[in-house]
DNA sequence: CAGCAACTCGTTAACGTTACCGAAGGTGCT
DNA sequence: AGCACCTTCGGTAACGTTAACGAGTTGCTG
């Protein structure tokens, strides 16, 4: 059987309803908006005719009248010379700038430095002496996020999560994905790469590891995945507290030398160094090697086989997405809804030439 | 070192131009849309004023002003009783209708039956018979399709492929992925599945073989891949022409049986009936498994450890890309993008929960 | 009952762009 | 001179929504 669809569009404006309902465009405009200087009797009629037209606002209408004067704030961590992850995160962050900019909205971004707490607290407090509306956290230093969060609601400025979480913490929540579930993810990969009873390593590099919770959160997820493989796995868990990579090497080289994994788990973006330790001492016995985020220097050591599994979150859609959130919370009044955690995607040698598409 | 970026954003518009170089606005536009009824002199004068200011033209007042009379067709499968994949397609061409139909654009749906190529041709017709601007075409049938995209050329109606391509053929390219590198992506994770010397079975389930180029692409990858590592893999490749799961069932009993496969690949998303097969026939050593497609048949059988991994494409995103590439054309005048393939996405039991969000 | 607040509602000017209409000036022809 | 015609340009009404302003009504106070 053939069939055609009609889409039938007889998109109805503020103009029609308010003839439908005999009353002017303000107070439809009003009822609308929740707005009061409207009777009970009238918001009733108005509001049914709505209802039964099926009306949807036109929002590029919405954009060219509304003159806001809204205000963003982002706080994040600067790139370092360490990782380019942040760099995505801020690419996602001005497409939103670029987008959201039409409605009046201006934002500013702070960029503090994850290795010094002390470039938090500065900023936060720079951010405190201008007057935001909203502001976007990726929450580093948790107690600090706290303290900030804090007056930041105290002062009613709205505060939304990137990247990681503190439960219950931000006003608006948090956007990014499921850490514990990253971490089975890996778990399950690993299964896949390794016979039983393999030896697998779970790698923390990181200067002030102290800071990074969600490294603990995903450490959990994997291993209570492969604890119920039940498939005798040898696990070892080492923090390198470093951003050098002659210090990371060195470490690297005792712990390999005595352990021996089949498998390396690097809890976060930092696995382009492992790669680049098992390029230059190609006599040792290279494991395989799973890591997170698809920066160039990872994605280097995917494409040439070093790296097994990329396990991404897409930080700029990330960003992007916090913006948005914010723009539809105040532009579009949108009831505030229950994000779902981010995708979490897997990256082979085969399908990462596609990723950024 | 800390640092705060400024974002500066006067959005200069139509007006002021018209000021500074001391014409109308009218004339701005002419200017703007290589409208004819202006001399060179102003013109020159206009668009050095317009390159200098760093003009971005706002679009929802463009979208507010113009009132368009764009038409475009969608001439797809319809959903089968055998796959919901097509509904997926048809939910990202919804969306796309949705948020077009703001910028006047019509957009009318033809499904055809993929099994019965006489509907496709009718169809093909119906949308002749109409006027379009535009027609997405999912090219299941090949040479029927490159007899419409001619006459279309003909009639200078744009044409833009999803799902698979004929090279060369639509008039606007193809949105989809690279399906030579699907088949890789599933060699390559097949080739974590199973230790070498392994039986692979490709499995090749649909009626009218004949008319699905496409999955020889996916198959040349694969193989082509698994040719390469060297591992003595001895795969073999089976067609079962049938929807009914009876026939497909009694023609996997006979084939299992004397192949005795360590993973089957499932060259598109029926991979479903296998996993149900090994549900049913329990007492078969169930192989690993890798199909395609994010449906909810298939996500079951992912959920509950039957089907190792599943290779997704989101067909809404494609669905909705095609529109959103014709509104570029049309309402943009965006110069002809050489767009990109899809991504490739991987599922397991740990990742698939997070994918529609 | 004057006065004034509170409530309800309509009129209207914006927002930036497009497109129609017609004015002004020039050219060529009778 | 008169007329037709073309080129070049400006004025302006839309598009759907918002918000400032003010007008009309009611109810209450002193």
């Amino acid at each position: 059987m053939t069939m055609e669809e009609k889409t039938e569009n007889k998109k109805i404006g503020i103009k029609e309803i308010a003839k439908l309902a005999n009353v002017s465009i303000a107070t439809v405009d009003r009822v609308l908006n929740n707005r009061k200087d409207v009777s009970e009797a009238t918001r009733a009629k108005v509001q049914a005719i709505i209802k039964e037209s099926n009306y949807q606002p036109n929002l590029y209408a919405r954009a060219l009248s509304v003159k806001n004067n809204l205000s963003f704030a982002v706080l994040i961590p600067k790139t370092s010379s360490q990782t380019g992850y942040w760099d995505l995160c801020l690419k996602g962050i001005k497409q939103g700038i670029q987008e959201f900019s039409t409605f009046g909205i201006t934002i500013d971004i702070f960029l503090y430095d994850q290795e010094d707490v002390k470039t938090f607290i500065k900023m936060s407090e720079d951010v405190l002496s201008r007057n935001f509306n909203a502001v976007v956290i990726a929450p580093i230093f948790i107690s600090e996020t706290i303290v900030f969060v804090e007056e930041c609601k105290k002062r009613k400025i709205e505060s939304i999560f990137v990247n990681s979480d503190i439960k219950g913490c931000s006003s608006l929540g948090y956007i990014g994905p499921d850490l514990y579930s990253t971490g089975r993810l890996a778990a399950n990969l690993t299964s896949y790469l390794v016979p039983a009873k393999s030896k697998l390593l779970i790698l923390n590099i990181a200067r002030g590891l102290q800071n990074y919770a969600y490294l603990n959160t995903k450490i959990e997820g994997y291993t209570s995945y492969l604890n119920n493989l039940n498939k005798g796995f040898e696990i070892s868990n080492i923090d390198i507290p470093s951003n050098n990579y002659d210090e990371i090497a060195i470490d690297l080289l005792r712990h390999i030398g005595e352990f021996n994994p089949d498998l390396i788990f690097v809890t976060n973006s930092r696995v382009s160094v492992v790669g680049r330790f098992f390029n230059e001492f190609k006599h040792i016995k290279k494991p395989h090697i799973i890591g997170f985020d698809f920066l160039t220097e990872n994605v280097e050591f995917l494409s040439n086989g070093m790296i097994d599994f990329l396990i991404c979150q897409r930080p700029d859609k990330q960003g992007y997405l916090a913006l948005d959130y914010l723009y539809r919370h105040f532009l579009l009044k949108n009831e505030k809804e229950n994000f779902k955690p981010m995708p979490i995607d897997i990256l082979t040698i085969e399908n990462y030439l596609f990723y950024e598409n």
